[in-house]
DNA sequence: TTGAAAGCGGTACCAT
DNA sequence: ATGGTACCGCTTTCAA
């Protein structure tokens, strides 16, 4: 295979018998350059397809054009979606995006973020790992004067923009709905008690009941270790059988939703006549299953978009000191089968 | 915010008054070197937090332990699946990801592929969308001796290895399972026909209605242009209309079965008494169809592995010949509801 | 065993 | 309007 070496500046000013930092300025269309300089360099660069070295120009510069990603999980319909609004927004202006995943494992998310160091990415944004307690991997960063954006879960020990959906809103509401509705006995299968969002979905489940004057229940909070199917399954029969059931449950996701629709299925017990099933994410199974599950659209895509437009931001602001602004990208309430009592 | 200025070798030399290649030499442990200065530079080093900068690395090198990805979409579970793969394996072996997604469209995927040879990526991992049928952009890859590893759908016009599902034998097996069923009349539903994925998994499904004698019926065999639910649910509806209709429909993905299902329900035509469905690629949907769809598993976590491994053992070799080889991946036939008939 | 210096491919400052 | 040159941080050859 014939290795190509891609020319370089140096050939350009050599071949067109002017000096490198003419060639230089032409390319870049500098003030101070001949118009006849500027065409004549142009025109032998695209003839001979000439792509600056970007190492050496980033190498100069003291940046690459690269924004570090980390995630949690990559194959998940709420964290792709965002990585793909990122992407876009990341293009639009310009910037590549490196990504990494942490499989929701502290260790695993200090490599990631020590490898995007290592790869002198300009930004990071990140979405912490439910084990993440310790954030100084994310204050290197900052100490190094890279901006940094947090989305969806975030640690609020560190100055930095977030952008997140608004869980306690969104989980009044969802619940709101689930009250007008008729339900009275609402049970909440909730995540991990130290994450933000599970604290906030919770919070706005709580703040609900207790504006409507209804029953709140330990028992019915019930806290998912790793957010499955089957812990969804495991926990609605725990609460059905329980001596005192509820009529609606409001899942912390649409996933954990599936396993307690099974459930329910299994025990032969009607949604949403008996119990409503509240879901969280819309995930496409939510559309899927029998009956459709009511849910809560976060739109991933535009908080992905709107974290990488507000890293790139500080990027080229000069003004370096990180904000420590909230962004709660509002969601929406789907209204599916699986809430919606008839008459 | 203090920006701490990180470290370079020559601080390193300045302060322990040795030289510059000295201090290069310690912290790689070349051989030539006394243990003294190893150790004494290699402390230093640690207690100051010394980073290398790898853009100056990587400029020296003239590479970036960087690879691309170019991908059609990246919400999209099979895709996300084949990323997590990749990301794995380039994990392991100390190489980044960027990653790019061309919607299907070739203007989008010139874009990304430009974007990662002027990011200067090592080599590139590239599914082509479906529009792509002009290959240069990545033939410029090979030029500059940079090797490039296609996946999923590929162009036969380019010399590279290729990892894929093995689509004829899936599509073989999945119709016959059909056959073994009981189904004598079976539509597929295809993709689009100049894409390869296509024209494999219709070869397999033909084959294997010759085989075993069974009618083949051009007009059991539409093609889908953007392999949507709307499609399915449209053809499905053609399909079962029609003054022949089909007891078995293969289609040509889970989304598109969806839409099939869908249809089905809505006409109250009994799955799998009277049709039977089978999709393919294992997406979370297929679990959650009433009645649950048959499938077949790709695996694409393993196809993403395997075609970084590949793409990092020919950055690893000298031996800069490209295979032109394709590597199957089996695929698993996964029996559910939606085709097994009673007793 | 160590040091000096060239050079990777650009950019930008200082001359002219 | 253009050229010369230092330099970004590191690796590596050559010399000592």
């Amino acid at each position: 295979m014939a290795e190509k070496r891609r020319i370089t500046l140096k050939d350009i000013a050599r071949e067109l018998g002017i000096s490198v930092s003419t060639a230089s300025r032409a390319l870049n269309s500098y003030p101070g350059i001949s118009e006849e300089t500027i065409q004549m360099v142009q025109e032998f660069a695209k003839k001979h397809n000439y792509v600056p070295n970007s190492i050496a120009v980033n190498f100069r510069k003291n940046k690459t054009m690269t924004i570090g990603m980390v995630v949690p999980e990559v194959v998940h319909y709420y964290f792709s979606s965002i990585i793909s609004g990122a992407l876009q927004a990341a293009n639009l202006k310009g910037y590549r995006l490196l990504i990494s995943q942490t499989q929701e494992k502290a260790e695993q998310e200090l490599h990631a973020c020590h490898g995007m160091l290592a790869g002198n990415v300009d930004g990071l944004l990140i979405s912490i790992s439910n084990e993440t307690s310790d954030v100084s991997h994310l204050q290197e960063f900052l100490d190094e004067g890279k901006p940094v954006v947090q989305f969806d879960k975030y640690s609020d020990q560190l100055t930095t923009p977030k952008v997140i959906t608004d869980d306690f809103q969104s989980a009044y509401r969802a619940v709101k709905h689930l009250i007008d509705q008729g339900c009275k006995k609402i049970a909440h299968i909730n995540g991990l008690e130290q994450v933000q969002n599970s604290k906030d979905r919770l919070g706005g489940y709580l703040k609900v009941l207790s504006d409507h004057n209804l029953e709140q229940n330990p028992e019915w909070i019930p806290h998912c270790q790793d957010i499955s199917e089957a812990e969804g399954y495991a926990y609605a029969k725990q609460l059905m059988e329980s001596s005192n059931p509820p009529d609606a449950i409001f899942c912390i996701t649409d996933l954990v939703a599936l396993g307690v629709m099974n459930y329910l299925r299994d025990a032969k017990i009607r949604v949403p006549e008996e119990v409503s099933v509240m879901g969280f994410s819309n995930w496409k199974i939510s559309e899927v299953m029998q009956p459709s599950l009511s849910t809560v659209e976060q739109h991933g895509f535009l908080i992905g978009q709107k974290a990488m437009d507000l890293l790139i931001e500080s990027l080229q602001s000069t003004d370096k000191a990180s904000s420590n602004k909230v962004i709660e990208v509002p969601s929406d309430l789907i209204i599916r089968k699986s809430t919606l009592k008839k008459g």
